[in-house]
DNA sequence: TCTGGGGTCCTAGGACCC
DNA sequence: TCTGGGGTCCTAGGACCC
């Protein structure tokens, strides 16, 4: 059996563990720079707020219904995360943290457990320790598990807030009730083309021919057809080291000059650069991207890529911030207003499996250099060392106007509780 | 005025090898 | 008339996830 818990409505929830008097009321998390909700209570959702909704478009009704509003705090939430994976990692020694909300427990061997009673002993001590409320579901294959997930969430008061599919007949009874689109794996796209053909729930898509599911939505969605019949398809993944790092922005107004994206594209370099080093590793290829605004139909569209082959690998910021700066010059046209520009940075090696070429130019100085500037930005704060480049005279300044304390990770943020 | 960020995997087609 | 067979590697693009 596999067990996936997830959070519910993760940032959303985590704001409310240090602000109770907000539980009942409608709350909405909005993405960097203040865009777009990308979480919400259960108010705000009945609200009729959706997934994505831009900001500037919702502020009336944020404020008739006095939702509360927060912009994103992934210190926070990032914080609170750990804190909930390191309670699930007692309930199995086999766990995978599939994204910042959400983890697969292997139950192997628990078979004769009482796991309806094992599910809700997870959610009491997850809330009880954290705060965070969790839903439970439990199947014989994963993507079983997240369907049985999905009803512990809908019913949660019938269920508890744990499901478990647990004979063949719950198996169908579930997939006829999910519908196709709400399946994990099947998106946009491919929803389209199955409705087209008549596939209206998840019981449908487990009914279609292999080869038609194999041409149409290639091998992935015929692994996801077995695992949802049951048999068991997809396993726990391991955590593997991570094949590409980015670090991408929109702007708060639209950039012409060249200076402003020169900086922005040399201060990604110098986060990704930082990146590479917390885990270790080198990069030999960068990809540096700048676009205009694509929601703006009255002005001229322009949207360039470009990818660079180092001449050896490199985490220094130094380096990465030179070879994008120069990728920048290769694609930057003038006449344009550049709204989101970004460094991502692929080919990754172990930072002490280098190879190195014959004619090596990293300068090897730079090592400890940027082991020296990492310490001090981590002891007194981001960007206290910085190079030239991040000019301080284009001082940028990310959206966040209702942000919220770092409560559980900065001392002076910690709440202050009256006896 | 204003619309997020960071990832993964798969396939088709081209270039190349013997 | 008639032009092999079997591979690998790389890349761009498309799909998906949270």
């Amino acid at each position: 059996m596999f067990a996936l818990i997830d959070c519910n409505n993760f940032y959303a929830s985590c704001e409310r563990v240090f602000r109770p008097d907000l539980i009942g009321k409608p709350v909405v998390v909005l993405s960097n720079n203040d865009g777009c909700v990308i979480a919400r209570s259960n108010e705000a959702k009945d609200l009729g707020i959706p997934m994505g909704a831009p900001a500037f478009e919702f502020e009336k009704i944020f404020e008739k219904h006095q939702v509360h509003v927060f912009s994103s705090n992934f210190a926070l939430y990032g914080d609170m995360s750990a804190r909930v994976m390191d309670v699930l990692s007692n309930y199995s020694p086999e766990m995978e943290i599939y994204s910042i909300d959400e983890a697969f427990l292997k139950l192997k061997g628990m078979e004769h457990f009482h796991l309806q009673e094992y599910g809700r002993q997870m959610r009491a001590k997850v809330t009880r320790w954290t705060g965070i409320p969790i839903s439970v579901g439990m199947a014989k294959t994963k993507s079983l598990a997240k369907v049985a997930n999905k009803i512990a969430k809908k019913y949660a008061e019938k269920t508890g807030g744990v499901y478990i599919i647990d004979s063949e007949e719950k198996r169908i009874k579930a997939l006829k009730w999910l519908k196709v689109g709400d399946v994990w794996g099947i998106g946009r796209q491919h929803t389209k083309k199955l409705i087209a053909r008549n596939v209206f729930t998840a019981h449908d898509f487990t009914m279609l021919d292999d080869m038609w599911i194999k041409k149409h939505l290639s091998i992935v969605g015929l692994r996801l057809k077995h695992d949802l019949q049951g048999i068991p398809t997809l396993d726990l993944e391991t955590v593997q080291p991570k094949q590409s790092i980015a670090t991408t922005r929109s702007f708060d107004k639209n950039y012409t000059e060249f200076e402003q994206l020169k900086e922005r594209i040399s201060t990604f370099a110098v986060s990704c650069a930082e990146k590479l080093r917390s885990q270790n590793s080198s990069c030999k290829s960068i990809m540096v991207f700048i676009h205009t605004n694509g929601h703006r139909n009255d002005l001229p569209q322009y949207a360039r890529n470009i990818v660079v082959k180092l001449p050896f690998a490199t985490n220094s910021s130094i380096e990465l911030s030179t070879f994008a700066t120069q990728a920048l010059q290769k694609i930057f046209k003038e006449g344009y207003a550049y709204k989101k520009a970004g460094v991502v940075v692929t080919d990754l090696t172990d930072e002490k499996n280098r190879q190195l070429t014959m004619f090596e130019t990293s300068d090897a100085r730079h090592i400890p250099l940027m082991q020296v500037m990492d310490k001090v930005n981590t002891l007194y704060g981001q960007q206290k060392i910085r190079l030239g480049s991040q000019s301080p005279k284009f001082v940028w300044k990310m959206k966040q106007d209702r942000l919220s304390p770092r409560y559980s990770t900065n001392l002076a943020d910690i709440i202050t509780v009256n006896v």
